[in-house]
This record gives C-alpha cells, sequence and structure tokens, in this order.
DNA sequence: TCTGGGGTCCTAGGACCC
DNA sequence: TCTGGGGTCCTAGGACCC
C-alpha cells in the first residue's frame, strides 16, 4: 500500500498558523513580484479565483470580499514544509519528499486492519505538531493514493484520511472522478480524451491499452496500469541530485541597461552556485537567457540566450559569475527592455567524480577554500551577507509588497512575536 | 502599471560508429 | 529495377508535475 500526504492549502496554511485571523477568511498568495495567484483558501476558490490568474485583474474582487493577500514567503513555507516532514518521517516507516506540500508515505509493516486508523493518526499528529492541515490518501498505487488524498478535500466527514481499496469503492469512485484530475494526465491528453468522450478516470481506465500505448505512450501506459492497482511508480528512498539548477526571475521594472543586467544575472548565477555545492556537484555548461515582456505585443520580442561550455567543470560563483556575466554583456542588445532573466547550469556530475584537466588556468584549491568561506558567513550572517561584488547590494529587482513576517527562521520576527 | 519559477521523463531524429 | 543494417549518443521539443 502506498500512502499520500498532501497538505491543504499550503501556502495559505502556513500563513494562517501565525494569524489565526485570517481562518475563515478568502486568502490567496501571490508568485514572485507579485505576478499572479499560486494558492488559494478554499474561500478564494469558491469566488471562483483561478490558479495562475493575474493579481492586477483581481482588484475589485478583493476588495469587495475583503480577501486577504501575500506575496509568496519561500523562507516561511521551506521551514514549515520541514516540520510537516519531520513529524511525517517519526511516525512512518519511510517517506519520499515529493514536493513542498506532498510526501509520499511507505507503510510497510502497517498491518492492513490498521491502515484506516494509522492514516488518521497520521493526519491528526501533523496537525498537531506543526497546525498544517492534511489530507492522506492510502490505495494500492501512488496515482489511487493520490486519488484517495483528493477525495479527503472534497469529504470533510473523512476527517483528513482516506483508505480506499475495495475493488468496488475504487470503481465507484474512479467513475466520478475528472479525467484531468488524474495525477499524470495534463491539459494536452485530457483535451484529447475529452474529445473522444473519455471524461473520466473509470472511462480512461476501460481503453485498449494499445490506444493508450499509442497516443500517450509509455507515461500513458504507466497511468493506466496504477488505476488498475498495479504499481508502476515505486517508491524512491533518496533524493537524487538534480541534473539541472536553474534561476530565473521576472522584474518589477523592465532592465535596459548593461549594469543592471549585469547585476542580476550575476545574483542569479550566485544563488545557482549555491545550490550546486549544496549537493557537492559541479557543473560544466550553462545557459544564461534575456528575455523581453511578452504581454507587450506592440514591443519586438526577444529571447536572447546561449548556452556556454566551460573550459572545465566548475563550483566556483567567481568563475560561474564571470563567465555568466561575459554571456549577458554579449546578449545584451541596447534598446531592449528585459523583463525577464535567468541561468541554468547543466552537464552536473559529483563533485569527487571530476576529472582534472592538465591546462588548469584556476586553481581549484583556492577557489574551493574560498567558496567555503563564503557558504559559511552566508549561513551564519544571513544569505547574502557576502555576495560578488558584481551582484550588488540591491537583491532582485522584485515586487513583494504583501510579504509576512519570516515567523520560524528570522530572529527578529521571532522575537517580535514573542514579545 | 500590473501576467511565476522551478523541475523530470520520454521520444524522435540526426550524427556518428562499425 | 533500384536503397545495408545495426548500434549508441546527443539534443530539442513535448508531455507531465508542483
Amino acid at each position: 500500500m502506498y500512502g499520500l500526504a498532501d497538505c491543504n492549502n499550503f501556502f495559505v496554511s502556513c500563513e494562517r498558523v501565525f494569524q489565526p485571523a485570517l481562518n475563515g477568511r478568502p486568502v490567496i498568495i501571490l508568485s514572485n513580484n507579485d505576478g499572479c495567484v499560486i494558492a488559494r483558501s478554499n474561500e478564494a476558490k469558491r469566488l471562483g479565483i483561478k490558479m495562475g490568474h493575474p493579481f492586477f485583474q483581481l482588484d475589485t474582487l478583493i476588495k469587495r470580499h475583503n480577501i486577504a493577500v501575500f506575496s509568496s514567503n519561500y523562507a516561511l513555507y521551506s521551514d514549515m514544509s520541514r516540520r510537516v516532514q519531520q513529524t511525517l518521517r517519526s511516525i512512518c516507516p519511510a517517506t519520499e519528499v515529493y514536493s513542498i506540500d506532498e510526501s509520499f508515505l511507505n507503510l510497510q509493516g502497517v498491518k492492513d486492519e490498521e491502515l484506516d486508523a494509522f492514516g488518521h493518526y497520521v493526519s491528526a499528529k501533523v496537525l498537531k505538531d506543526t497546525g498544517i492541515p492534511i489530507s492522506v490518501g492510502i490505495s494500492h498505487t501512488k496515482t489511487l493514493a493520490k486519488i484517495a488524498s483528493k477525495l479527503c478535500k472534497q469529504y470533510p466527514k473523512l476527517r483528513g484520511s482516506c483508505y480506499m481499496h475495495r475493488p468496488q469503492d475504487i470503481e465507484k469512485v474512479l467513475r466520478k472522478f475528472p479525467v484531468e484530475d488524474v495525477w499524470g494526465i495534463g491539459r494536452r491528453f485530457s483535451a484529447m480524451l475529452k474529445s473522444r468522450n473519455i471524461s473520466t478516470a473509470y472511462d480512461f481506465a476501460q481503453l485498449p491499452l494499445d490506444f493508450v500505448r499509442s497516443k500517450m505512450h509509455l507515461g500513458g501506459m504507466k497511468t493506466w496500469y496504477e488505476l488498475h492497482g498495479h504499481p508502476c511508480i515505486e517508491f524512491e528512498t533518496q533524493i537524487p541530485d538534480k541534473q539541472q539548477i536553474m534561476v530565473s526571475r521576472s522584474f518589477s521594472k523592465e532592465l535596459d541597461t548593461v549594469e543592471d543586467v549585469k547585476e542580476q544575472v550575476a545574483l542569479f548565477i550566485s544563488m545557482a552556485a549555491e545550490k550546486l555545492r549544496r549537493q557537492r556537484s559541479v557543473c560544466q555548461a550553462m545557459h544564461v537567457f534575456l528575455l523581453t515582456n511578452r504581454f507587450r505585443h506592440e514591443q519586438e520580442q526577444h529571447y536572447d540566450n546561449r548556452l556556454v561550455t566551460l573550459p572545465a567543470p566548475s563550483d566556483s560563483t567567481v568563475e560561474l559569475a564571470d563567465i555568466a556575466v561575459r554571456t549577458a554583456v554579449q546578449l545584451f542588445r541596447q534598446g531592449t527592455f528585459y523583463k525577464k532573466a535567468g541561468v541554468a547550469l547543466t552537464q552536473i556530475s559529483p563533485k569527487e567524480s571530476v576529472q582534472t584537466v592538465l591546462f588548469d588556468e584556476i586553481d581549484r584549491e583556492k577557489h574551493d577554500k574560498l567558496m567555503t568561506a563564503l557558504d559559511k558567513i552566508n549561513e551564519k550572517q544571513g544569505q547574502r551577507a557576502v555576495v560578488v561584488a558584481t551582484a550588488g547590494f540591491d537583491g532582485i529587482r522584485m515586487n513583494r509588497n504583501h510579504l509576512s513576517q519570516n515567523y520560524t527562521t528570522d530572529w527578529n520576527d521571532i522575537l517580535e512575536i514573542h514579545c
């Protein structure tokens, strides 16, 4: 049996833990740069606010319904996520962190007749320890467990956990479950299925496997088998290293000077390099890109980008920033307004297994020492206490006009709560 | 005025090898 | 009438996820 623990309206729930007055009130959380809606409370969902809806179009609705608005506060959400995972790990035989708000649970060792009670225990324990309400789904496969957890959100009577195992119950659920909500069936495939009158998970599961294979390939087949109760997506115990590390942002104001672009790119590559070092990897290529505002149709559109291969694998912010900034300067067009920029590190490999280059112009040992010192200082003194000079001290040019406090991670904010 | 930011896997097709 | 047949590796693009 597979379990899934899914935090309800996670970002909203995080804000509510520290501001209980928000309970019962519609709440929305905005994407970076306060661009669009990325999380909604049930009340906000009922008002018809959709995922991804542009924030600036919601003015009147927000006033009329007294909707609480927050910029995304990832420092808070990451820390709350860590707490939820900690509780889950303390009571489950094993867990697989799937995303910031979801973990799969390995239920080996829990007897069948105890699974229902166990699910409810997990749900209650996480709420008690962290203040975050969750929905637990338990079934024969990951895909079915996902469906079971979604049922909890629909039916409060289930009290935060749904153990779905009897064939007749599963069939009953699948007959009502929209095919587009099935894990693994996205927008494109649901449109294709709907045009053929396949509208529920049950309809999909009744399709001949050959059809699924021909139209939806391996991924579709896995989903099909999983809906029939045959596991195809296994439990992953260890988190694999990232094969790509990307940092990119939209800016509050478009950038049209090469200095501004250099500064932001230097900042992004520093953040990416830090993530790279955290997983003890090096990269041998980077992708740098600059984008104009895709919503300004009257303006000429550019996607200026370049893939650069490094002379040797590296994890040094100094070296990577130098290359990234020089690439950005080459890409920069005078008279162009850039709305977004980013870097992606690729060709990533473990640091230990790297082959040294014979004619290396860089003193790797020196860079390593410097990076270790830099990471240590920044860990202690807060991010960006020390930066490469090109990155400047102003941070990312981003709107975050509705930010809550860092209740759990920032010492000043913690003091304020307790005083 | 204002429209997010990450990731993964799979497949098809081209380059290249013998 | 006529085209060799396997392979591997890499990349771009499309699908998906949150």
